[in-house]
DNA sequence: TTCGTTTGTGCAAACGTTTGCACAACTATT
DNA sequence: AATAGTTGTGCAAACGTTTGCACAAACGAA
C-alpha cells in the first residue's frame, strides 16, 4: 500500500507551496513564516515523510555515514570500540558501516575502496596484522576524505588517531609479574611492525631492566598470536629456559594457549609460573584460574575516535590538526598472577 | 589535488560524446560500438574513474545496500555469521551496514528506522531477546523492503527466515548425557518466547521423554542466560535436587557460570555432572575441562539468508514466497560430558 | 510620493546517474 | 529507387534534495 514514500514535492503539491519552502520550512530556516512551518510539519507528519538521504546526500556531497575497518568483530575489544562508534555516531545522525578486513591487507585494501565507493564521509581504521604497506590509506587522505586511526594505527604524526598507552600497559603488567616474585618474566609478543604489539614489549622490556632483571632475548617469542602461536611459543620458551616463572603476553588469547602448555606439563599456576595478559577478553574470566589482564577502554577508544572524525568531518580534514589522543590502560590482577604470601614463598611440584 | 573525482559528463567532454553514450559504454550496452567502448574505458582507467553510487542510486530508487540487525557482536555466532554475510554481499556489490541492539527492542526498533532511512535495499534481522512485539517489523514489509530473519526468527509462515535445527541440537545434547549415564538432567533455558530457547528446551524435553526419563519441571530454570543467570541458575536447580548429574544449556555462557558453581560446590565435571551447551562459543574450547557445545552452522547460516535476501532484493519481495530454511546442527563431544567408561561407572566424590 | 528595508515565497539550477525516445547514417531488401 | 531494418549516438527528463537569486508585498522613513 504505502509502496510510495511521500516526497518533498508531494507536500509542496498538497499545501500548494513551492518545493523549495517546503524544504526550508523543514529545516527550520529563518524566512519561513510560523504559520507556514506549522503547516509543513503537520502535513509531513501526517504523511510519515522521510526524507531521501539518497537525494540529500547527493546534492550535499555528503553521505551521512561513517566506514569503520577492523581487523575482526569478534572478541571483546573491537565489539565495544564498535558499540562506543555506533553510540555516538548514531546520536550525530549517521550511520555506520563496519568491514572486517580478518586481519588480511588485501582483504583490509578491499574494504577501503568499498568505503570510498560508498563515499562515506570519513574513515576509522584499526590496521589488520599483516598491515606492512600504506598506499590504500594514502588514497583516502588523497581523496581529502577525514581518516582517523585507533588502537593499530599508522605511526606518522601527521596522521590522526586514539590509542591506549600500550606501553604503561606492559609495564605494568610485568611489573605486577616481579612483584609476585617472578624473576624470570618471559613474553610473547606480536608483530614488532604494529605500534600495540611493539609498546607492550617495550613496556615489558623496560620494566624488567627497571627492576634489575635480565632480559633475556631468548626469554621472548614473536607470533601473530593465536592460540596455537601461544603453545608453540610458550614450548619454544620452555624449551630455552624450563625455569620460567612468569610470562606476559600480548594478548590474552596467545595465553590460554601457553596455560594449556604449562598446565599439560604439570606446572600450576599463578604457583609456578605467574600469567598476565592483555585486552582483558571475555574469556579472560571464564579460565581457571581467571586470567590477569590490562583492559583496554574499549567504549572511550571508540567514542573518542568518532568524536575526532566528526569533528573532521564538519571542519574539513585539512583544517583540524593530526593529533593522538592516548587512553591509560587498567591492569585487572585476577587469579592467574595473584600469589598469596604462603604461595610466592613456597616452592614448585 | 586529486580532490574532484571525475564524473561521466568529465570523461563525456574529453572524448566528445554525449553523456548518455559514455554511461552505456561503461555498462556495457549493446547498442555502443566496441571502439567507442575501448576509447571510455581507456580514458576512465586513466583519470581513475569511480561511478558516483549515490547519483546511482538516487535514480534507480536502489541504495546497493543491505543492512543487518543484530543483538550484539560479540561472540563467535554473530561475528561468523556477519562473516559469512559480508563475504556473499561484497561478492554482489553490495554494502552493509552492520547495527547492534544490545538485546534491546527500543534500540532495536531505532535499528530498523535508522535502515529504513539509509533506504537499504533489503534487511536481516535477529530478534532481541527482549522483543515480543513485532510492530517496527511490520513498517518495513508494508514498505516493500525485503527481510529476512535469522536464527532468532519472527515465527509467521509469512515470513523468509534461516534458522538451525534447534530442537535437533537440544535432543542430540541431552542424548548424549543420557547416555554419558545422567539420569537427573536439569535445563537452563532461555526466555520461551524465542523460538531458538522453547525449540532447544522442546528437544531436551523430548529426548527426556523418548528414554523413559520423567521431565522434572523443577530441574529446569529459565532465564536471560548471562553467566550470573548460570550461577543462579545452578545454585537454584540443586536447591532443589542435589543429586542433578547432568545439565543441558540453551547456551555456552550460562553453562560457564553453571560449571563454576557446581565446581565450588565441589562437585567434578563431567564425573559428578556432565555438561552440554549451546553454539559452540570461542569460549568453550577455553574452560577446564572444555565444554560440549551444539555448532551452529553460523557462517553457512549468514550466507544462506543473504542469498535467500538478495533473491528478493532482485525479483521483488511480493514475487518471491516465503520460505523457512532449516540448517542441521553438530554436536562436538568435549570434556564436559565424555566420561570415559570407567569414570561412568565408578561413583561420586 | 518616492525610495529603501524587511519578510515571505518561488524559480531554476545543480548533484551524477540512467534510460525512453528520436534521429542520422548505413546496409539490405524489394 | 524506394522502403525497411540495423547500428551508433544524442537529447532531455527523471530521481529528491538544497540553495543562490529574484521578486512581490507590506511597511516605514524621508
Amino acid at each position: 500500500m504505502a509502496i510510495h514514500r511521500a516526497s518533498i514535492s508531494d507536500l509542496a503539491a498538497q499545501l500548494n507551496l513551492s518545493v523549495s519552502t517546503v524544504s526550508r520550512a523543514l529545516s527550520d530556516n529563518s524566512r519561513i513564516s510560523a504559520e507556514t512551518k506549522k503547516r509543513v510539519w503537520d502535513l509531513a507528519r501526517q504523511l510519515n515523510y522521510q526524507p531521501n538521504q539518497l537525494a540529500a546526500a547527493l546534492r550535499n556531497g555528503r553521505s551521512n555515514t561513517l566506514g569503520v575497518v577492523v581487523p575482526h568483530i569478534d572478541g571483546h575489544f573491537f565489539a565495544l570500540v564498535l558499540k562506543g562508534i555506533e553510540t555516538i555516531a548514531n546520536q550525530a545522525g549517521l550511520n555506520v558501516m563496519i568491514c572486517q578486513s580478518n586481519e588480511d591487507v588485501n582483504q583490509e585494501k578491499k574494504n577501503i575502496k568499498t568505503l570510498l565507493n560508498a563515499q562515506v564521509d570519513g574513515i576509522l581504521v584499526s590496521l589488520a596484522l599483516s598491515t606492512r604497506d600504506f598506499r590504500h590509506l594514502d588514497e583516502v587522505r588523497d581523496q581529502g576524505i577525514p581518516l582517523v586511526f585507533f588502537d593499530r594505527i599508522l605511526e606518522d604524526p601527521g596522521v590522526s588517531a586514539v590509542v591506549l598507552n600500550d606501553y604503561q600497559g606492559g609495564y605494568e603488567a610485568t611489573v605486577h609479574l616481579i612483584e609476585q616474585g617472578c624473576r624470570r618474566v618471559a613474553h610473547l609478543g606480536g608483530p614488532q611492525h604494529i605500534n600495540i604489539c611493539k609498546n607492550r614489549y617495550q613496556g615489558y622490556a623496560d620494566a624488567l631492566r627497571d627492576h634489575g632483571l635480565v632480559a633475556d632475548p631468548r626469554l621472548v617469542h614473536f607470533s601473530d598470536l593465536s592460540m596455537q602461536d601461544g603453545c608453540l611459543g610458550m614450548e619454544f620458551l620452555l624449551g630455552h629456559d624450563a625455569r620460567v616463572d612468569g610470562v606476559f603476553s600480548c594478548n590474552d588469547l596467545a595465553l590460554v594457549g601457553a596455560m594449556q602448555v604449562l598446565k599439560r606439563s604439570g606446572r600450576t599456576i599463578p604457583h609456578d609460573v605467574a600469567l598476565a595478559g592483555f585486552s582483558n577478553e571475555l574469556f579472560a574470566s571464564l579460565t581457571e584460574p581467571m586470567l590477569t589482564s590490562v583492559d583496554q577502554r574499549c567504549e572511550l577508544m571508540g567514542q573518542t575516535a568518532v568524536q575526532m572524525l566528526l569533528e573532521m568531518v564538519a571542519k574539513g580534514a585539512e583544517h583540524v590538526p593530526a593529533r593522538q589522543v592516548v587512553l591509560q590502560p587498567e591492569l585487572l590482577i585476577r587469579g592467574s598472577s595473584s600469589r598469596t604470601p604462603r604461595e610466592t614463598l613456597s616452592m614448585a611440584v
